[in-house]
DNA sequence: GTCCCGATAT
DNA sequence: ATATCGGGAC
């Protein structure tokens, strides 16, 4: 048996009924995002990297703000990455690597692609940030011309719907099959619209109307096992806080001597103590490596900017 | 305190 | 393979 038709079995015999039932469901009623009235590659990249983080109602604004600010790639590619930092925290939007590899991707598009956005998935993978997830997202919401998307809802809809055993190739085989081939773009808002609002964590079939109740072995069996997520480290008091904490000090601050920064991101800091000057060093260091931060001595006074 | 969530670097 | 990367909602 081959791996393709091994992904077949999962899926019930009448997929195009499958495929059907979920593109009416959506095209009936969903919710109403911004994003999904562009099909500009830029602002689709623009949405669908902020969505990687963060709830997507508190998205709208800071994707419109964004869009206001630098609407085009050249124009993202031509601003100080420190300004596109800065934004980056102001709107509270998560970790700041993704603000920096936004801004270096849109300068690949403009200093070395002429402006030309890839319109498939391969060519869009060569931009900084955009992995499989993000490149499929795009290549199917700006050009219709994507494969099927697989993050977390996806999963979780397959896992539930078809059984399908939590282990990725056979996500991304299973998702792959029952794509209607030549509609990715419908097709993936769809199955994300799905895991957003009937799919959730806790699943609202009936209220939501699912559209695969029929075919559904949750549905069926009444066990609503989710995949396994990866449990996370508590966040206060981890160096992420601090980082955050040192980001955006930074980015009102044009510039910052060490014991001054050590001083205002934490009550404790003494400069020869356990969290002193070592530790934010330490901390910098990594930063200056991220390349989100510069230290650099200024009358023997070391000091630290967003770059 | 728990959940969310993809990409990169190593 | 695995560690790392934020901060708000609940």
């Amino acid at each position: 048996m081959t791996e393709q038709s091994e992904a077949a079995t999962q899926l019930p015999a009448d997929v195009d009924a499958v495929q059907q039932a979920l593109v009416e469901w959506y095209e009936d009623d969903h919710r109403s995002f911004p994003w999904r009235e562009t099909e500009d590659p830029y602002e689709i990249l623009v949405s669908e990297v902020m969505s990687q983080q963060t709830q997507l109602n508190r998205v709208v604004d800071a994707w419109r703000d964004f869009l206001d600010r630098w609407p085009t790639a050249a124009d993202l590619a031509g601003a100080d990455r420190a300004d596109v930092v800065a934004f980056w925290t102001d709107h509270s939007l998560g970790y700041n690597n993704r603000a920096k590899y936004l801004h270096e991707a849109a300068r690949q598009i403009t200093d070395e692609r002429g402006g030309e956005w890839p319109r498939d998935p391969e060519g869009l993978s060569e931009l900084m940030g955009v992995g499989p997830y993000t490149a499929n997202a795009v290549a199917s919401f700006a050009f219709d011309n994507g494969d099927a998307v697989v993050d977390t809802n996806v999963k979780r809809v397959l896992y539930r719907a078809f059984d399908v055993p939590d282990d990725d190739d056979t996500f991304e085989r299973v998702a792959s099959e029952l794509m209607p081939a030549g509609s990715s773009r419908v097709w993936n808002n769809a199955i994300m619209e799905l895991g957003g609002v009937a799919c959730g964590k806790t699943p609202d079939c009936d209220g939501a109307a699912c559209p695969w109740r029929e075919w559904c072995h949750a549905y069926r069996t009444g066990d609503f096992t989710a995949p396994d997520v990866p449990e996370q480290p508590s966040f206060e008091g981890s160096r992420r806080q601090f980082r955050g904490r040192i980001v955006r000090l930074l980015g009102d601050n044009e510039e910052m001597t060490l014991d001054t920064l050590g001083h205002r991101i934490r009550v404790d800091y003494t400069p020869d103590g356990d969290h002193g000057r070592e530790w934010l060093r330490g901390l910098l260091s990594d930063l200056a490596d991220d390349g989100l931060v510069s230290v650099d001595e200024r009358d023997g006074n070391p000091v630290a900017r967003l770059r």
